[in-house]
RNA sequence: GGAAAGGUAGCUCAGCUGGUUAGAGCACGGCACUCAUAAUGCCGGGGUCGAGGGUUCGAGUCCCUCCCUUUCCA
């Protein structure tokens, strides 16, 4: 039967480019979306720009231009990652659109019908300069239980200890530096914690196979709290200003990001129906008929991080919503992607550049291939290794799968014309295809692609291994030996046409170029080709090239420098600390904004020799600055000069605390450091330029 | 603080419901081969399976305690 398949991935947030936890996701889905499509499944594959909450409306702000601006800006830049990684969405939309005002006020209503929907009087701090409600992460105090300054509302990074904003002790607003007020304002709850929805979630997570078993254990585990852990309401307004879809009756009232994110699935997928491209997909339906289908499944590829919001509260919306509103019939949930095995992070710009893979003419594929190996069906993080990446692609890709085709074709075209002669032997080739492709099939299936792309690779080292054996060049010597050479070269070339099946849904492109090229199809593989043995082939061209290791150099050069981290690699950096770094463009420099501080407070840190803990006033505000100067100066001298900071690096968590920027200091191999300072005059906050 | 996932060769990882001398790829050493945009084949070194207890005829695999890493706590 063909299945009628709804995917998407998270939608990503309209704020900034795609980093490379985003695209591992689509690359997941999309390897899955290919492997359905292969088998003649319809799928109908869908992403969408999350656009809307306060954190693009205060950066839009920031940059004197509207939200929409904002966002026009981020969805225009879209394309180029989803072309250059051969992600095959079949549609892009946003959740500030039309079609999302209108499905979000539909839900809106179905659950205000439903009794699940209250309204609460909420106490919040509020930013009277700003002039709106603050959410947590814009509200900076000290910690009530360590004490650490500068910590966020709702969790102190140091000590870890979680919460309320109004724990905080001396309170300020990140946005203003104003203190804080409280008010009270009316806000609308969705009532989770009714037991029909808890009931209803129960059965919905207990579904075999619905949910790995490590998500359906953590969300019963949220599910059946009790406590201060008990399942709460959710809030599910926010007060004006707000970018946002405002609530039905009620002014000033916005629905907070979360509900309308992934009501705009529905939304692109509504978009997609109604721009005639599931029709053209061979859907005839109507969104609202599709939607609301027995025969359609809806699945979602999420991270680990927003199980929470996918197992609960959208579930529980699309049921209580009613119909044609379906639940999830499955979540799937990936962990997170490591560099080197450090944590990658968006705040902090760490991480590999995707945009600069693609600008450096590295091969998407290899990045298909490299992310594909190292995926499974858990929720397991996977570690990026840059010499691994190298290595498994090169001996994978080039040196056992591509070279199988290299060494063999050749022989075939020179000799035989480009036909393929197969003895009576190929049964036991085709039946070992056969049972290949149902493994391979059901590691896909279930996600396992490690596993489907190492069965892959042992295919392809015993066609090596056949090969060698039955020495095609010294067959080719002898000319009483040429139809057993045809042979031996035909087996292999079948086994490359089986592996570039099994392979199609990791490198699509790769192995479009196989099927057309080499083995003359019109149109690229379906799954069944892996057992249809080629009669002929094409002039063999070389497929893939082998990664230059110098071009990780450059990837990773890249991610360093925007990420402004020095990185403590003592040898090399030292030896490269007076080299000239490579020229920067006006704009480029412009981006780095240094401004003259006043160090109000130097203390040393407890535990390590080479830090000081600066307090630097900006004027408008304080930082706090972790600087590595111990060795060449006193704290107590410090205090009240005046130094260059850059201001706009992004906050680091140290071991002792978060460090909000980098004081200048000139150094080096010789002993000796030295903090730049302004002249006489320069006032604190001012920039330097 | 509560919870989850993980800790297996230098690196990246497989090891299902406990069962013969713990596996793969890469890296490393040696040999072979030359058809291949330099790739393959063969052989080899290397692990007290985080630590310590326990259950068992037998534990990487089950139980307990501890240590470390990562993550989640609306």
């Amino acid at each position: 039967m063909t299945r009628k398949i709804f995917l998407t991935t998270a939608l990503p947030y309209a704020n900034g480019p795609f980093h490379i936890g985003h695209i591992m996701e689509y690359i997941q889905a999309d390897i899955w979306a290919r492997f359905q499509r292969m088998q003649g499944h319809e799928v109908h594959f869908v992403g969408a720009d999350d656009a809307h909450g306060a954190p693009i409306m205060l950066k839009a702000e920031a940059e004197g231009i509207t939200p929409r601006e904002l966002v026009a800006r981020i969805a225009a830049g879209r394309p180029q990652y989803l072309s250059g990684f051969h992600l095959s969405f079949d549609h892009w939309h946003s959740t500030d659109s039309p079609e999302n005002t209108q499905l979000s006020q539909a839900v809106y209503a179905r659950l205000k019908a439903a009794g699940l929907i209250y309204v609460k009087s909420v106490e919040q701090f509020y930013d009277p300069v700003k002039g709106m409600f603050l959410a947590d992460r814009y509200i900076k105090g000290e910690c009530p239980n360590c004490h650490s300054k500068d910590q966020y509302g709702d969790a102190c990074e140091v000590c870890g200890t979680v919460y309320a904003p109004t724990e905080l002790i001396n309170p300020h607003s990140a946005l203003s530096g104003a203190k804080p007020e409280l008010r009270s304002s009316d806000h609308f709850f969705f009532r989770l914690s009714d037991p029909k929805c808890v009931a209803f979630l129960k059965e919905w997570l207990d579904a075999p196979g619905r949910l790995q078993p490590q998500v359906a254990n953590k969300a019963r585990e949220w599910l059946s709290g009790t406590g201060d852990k008990a399942l709460g309401d959710w809030d599910i307004s926010r007060d004006a200003p707000y970018f946002g879809i405002p609530i039905p009756d009620a002014p000033g009232k916005y629905f907070y990001v979360w509900l309308d994110a992934p009501i705009g699935y529905l939304a692109a997928l509504k978009s997609y129906f109604d721009s005639g491209k599931a029709r053209m997909r061979g859907e005839r339906r109507s969104f609202e008929e599709f939607l609301g289908a027995a025969d359609s499944e809806q699945i979602h590829f999420i991270g680990k991080d927003i199980i929470y919001f996918h197992t609960l509260f959208w579930p529980a919306m699309l049921k209580f919503a009613g119909s044609p509103f379906k639940v999830p019939d499955h979540v799937y949930v990936h962990g997170f992607i490591n560099v080197s095995g450090e944590k990658m992070s968006k705040s902090r710009g760490t991480g590999i550049s995707p945009l600069r893979y693609l600008e450096l003419g590295m091969n998407s594929e290899w990045l298909r291939y490299y992310i594909a190996a190292k995926l499974n069906g858990s929720i397991e993080d996977m570690d990026f290794n840059p010499s691994d990446f190298v290595a498994r692609v090169n001996a994978d890709l080039i040196g056992k799968y591509v070279n199988i085709a290299s060494r063999a074709a050749n022989f075939i075209t020179r000799q035989f014309a480009g036909e393929l002669a197969f003895a009576a032997d190929i049964s036991t080739l085709t039946a070992a295809a056969q049972a290949l492709t149902a493994s391979v099939g059901d590691a896909y299936e279930t996600r396992e692609y490690g596993r489907a792309l190492r069965e892959i690779m042992t295919f392809a080292d015993s066609i090596n291994q056949n090969y060698d054996a039955a020495r095609p060049w010294v067959l080719a010597k002898d000319p009483a030996k040429v139809a057993e050479l045809q042979q031996v070269c035909s087996r292999a070339l079948f086994g490359f046409k089986v592996l570039s099946v099994l392979l199609a849904p990791v490198l699509p492109e790769l192995t479009t170029r196989a099927a057309t090229e080499l083995f003359g199809l019109d149109v690229p593989f379906t799954w069944a080709d892996a057992l249809v043995p080629p009669k002929s082939i094409g002039t063999y061209q070389h497929l893939m090239q082998r990664v230059d290791p110098k071009q990780l150099d450059a990837l990773f050069g890249a991610a360093t420098a925007a990420a402004g981290v020095a990185k403590p690699a003592p040898a090399k950096a030292a030896a490269r600390a007076n080299a000239t770094p490579a020229a920067l463009s006006i704009d480029e420099f412009k981006r780095v904004d240094l401004r003259v501080a006043r160090i109000v407070e130097a203390a040393v840190v407890e535990g390590s020799d080479k830090l000081l803990k600066l307090t630097l006033d900006l004027g408008t505000e304080q930082r706090t600055v972790f600087a590595g100067i111990k060795s060449a100066y006193d704290p107590a001298q410090l205090k009240g000069r005046l130094t260059v900071m850059v201001a706009n690096l992004a906050p680091r968590k140290m071991q002792f605390g978060v460090s909000e920027g980098m004081v200048l200091a000139a150094s080096n191999d010789a002993p000796g450091l030295f903090l730049l300072a302004p002249d006489s005059g320069a006032l604190p906050g001012m920039r330097v330029s």
